[in-house]
RNA sequence: CGGGCUGUAGCGCAGCCUGGUAGCGCACCUGCUUCGGGAGCAGGGGGUCGGAGGUUCGAAUCCUCUCAGCCCGACCA
């Protein structure tokens, strides 16, 4: 892309209700826009890191054999009277009247929903284990929004549903996820440590809680040092071995590792006292078991071999895609701007012409811009007629992280600058050089 | 929902107390100079001062109501 033809409402100076950092950066590199309190517009540079965290999603779904589908965002009550969560949920959920006065809302989870799917279509064992998800715009009427998309009204959230026979195979299923999700942060740069939590308006037995620690983190957490070491890495997990997804959930949660919600001082207290922290987090996501909670209410039954009717196990599992972008600012940022880990950035890197007009810098400039996008990778030109100071810092700002700086006084010596965002170290080398550096890195970060 | 606060140009703000018909910085447009970390000079465009009602000869300014947004708290992915 180059940047005279792209839309970046870059603000040199802070808007006035924007309290943390990611929501600051957010609107002063033009990610989103204000429409209402804790409703946002997301302009291209946003969406399209938006999408980025949503690809990776994706995949990591599909790799542990979840299949994707979409529900709607407007439901009728009648579900969630028939759950009994209609009158449960609270003013949290934004209710609405169609024109024939009919009871409709605006979906804050799709337990519902899903369930109503499956006791239509699924009437035997036979088609167990199942489980499904989607991205799809929630709506919660927040008595408080904040924080930018951190804590909006509308968010966009994977939330999947697994059906299984047994209490073992939905614990199975649970482990699964916890497993997907370990991989699924790590692609986006980001050590989100599995807490265990409260079920909250969900309900159910097992539940964990993913979080990043930051700073401006809602939650208290309190945890064993150890656990910030474990890496999930690039190892192999069988999704259909029990046994492996087992080991990997009790490898990570085995520490103490929990949320004020369920901090317990006694147990904490075992802890080694050099291992204690306390901390502040971000709950990226959320896994529970709920058992038949859903299934006997809505009555979603299958038939097992015995010909015996019994409800089936469910759990459900989130991540809020649009709180990542939120949450991985908070982690990875500094004074001058974000700072995006390779496997989410908007752009691989960027292009600065230091002297557009230039002849050579020009020509240097589309070179490298022509040979990055043969590559398959998507770099940032910054075109425009702008000082070299405006470019840096635009450039600082939205977080790319990799730089090339292209101007006559390198090409003279036929070299371009490249420079890590992340560390600010920069190296001179021939142009050719810098494309192939940049491919080698992003070869290592896909999918 | 309780407590506090703010709405004036795209953004950040002054003006309001003490009424006299709107200003500064950034951004934007034009020209010249400049050109490796948010340049300089000159010129220019843009606001019925959140909305409604009231007081007054006259309201951004005073009064009433209302809408929106922000902060603290309880709540929450």
């Amino acid at each position: 892309m180059r940047l005279t033809r792209y839309f970046l409402p870059v603000l040199k100076e802070t808007p006035a209700e924007a309290q943390i950092v990611s929501h600051r950066l957010m609107l002063r590199a033009g990610m989103i826009k204000q429409a209402a309190a804790g409703i946002y517009s997301w302009l291209p540079l946003g969406y399209k890191v938006l999408r980025r965290i949503e690809q990776i999603v994706h995949e990591e779904q599909a790799l542990a054999g979840h299949l994707a589908m979409l529900m709607p965002t407007i439901q009728s009550a009648d579900l969630w009277r028939e759950s009994g969560r209609y009158d449960a949920y609270g003013e949290e959920m934004l209710r609405i009247k169609d024109r024939s006065g009919r009871d409709m809302l605006f979906t804050p989870t799709a337990e519902e929903l899903i369930t109503d799917i499956f006791r239509a279509n699924v009437s035997s064992y036979k088609d167990l284990p199942l489980t499904m998800y989607q991205i799809q715009w929630k709506f919660r009427d927040e008595i408080r929004p904040r924080f930018g998309v951190m804590r909006g009204r509308e968010f966009l959230m994977k939330d999947g549903y697994n059906f299984d026979l047994t209490r073992e195979d939905a614990l199975h299923a649970y482990n699964r996820h916890l497993v997907s999700y370990l991989r699924t942060y790590e692609r986006m740069g980001l050590q989100a440590i599995p807490m265990r939590a409260d079920s909250g308006p969900i309900g159910g037995d097992d539940t964990h809680e993913f979080l990043v620690l930051a700073e401006t983190g809602e939650s208290e957490v309190f945890y064993d040092s150890q656990i910030t070491d474990l890496k999930f890495g690039d190892r192999e997990v069988d999704y259909d071995s029990v046994e492996q997804c087992q080991a990997v959930l009790e490898e990570f949660t085995s520490r103490y590792a929990r949320t004020d919600e369920t901090h317990d001082e006694a147990k904490f207290a075992d802890v080694p006292e050099e291992r204690r922290r306390v901390a502040r987090g971000i709950e990226v996501g959320q896994i529970f078991y709920f058992g038949t909670k859903y299934s006997d209410a809505l009555g979603a039954t299958v038939q097992t071999k015995d010909g015996e009717k019994v409800p089936v196990h469910m759990g459900s599992h989130g991540i809020g895609v649009s709180r990542l972008l939120g949450a991985i600012i908070e982690a990875s940022h500094d004074d001058k701007g974000i700072i995006w880990p390779e496997g989410v950035t908007p752009f691989h890197c960027g292009i600065v012409n230091l002297k557009q007009g230039d002849e050579e810098a020009d020509a240097a400039c589309e070179a490298l811009y022509k040979a990055l996008t043969a590559a398959g990778l998507d770099p940032l030109y910054d075109d425009r007629n702008e000082r070299a100071g405006g470019k840096f810092a635009t450039m600082d700002l939205i977080g790319l992280p990799w730089r090339i700086t292209v101007g006559p006084r390198g090409l003279k010596n036929g070299v371009v600058e490249l420079t890590s965002r992340r560390t600010g170290e920069s190296e001179e080398m021939p142009p050719e050089a810098a494309v192939a550096r940049i491919v080698e890195i992003y070869a290592a970060h896909r999918g």
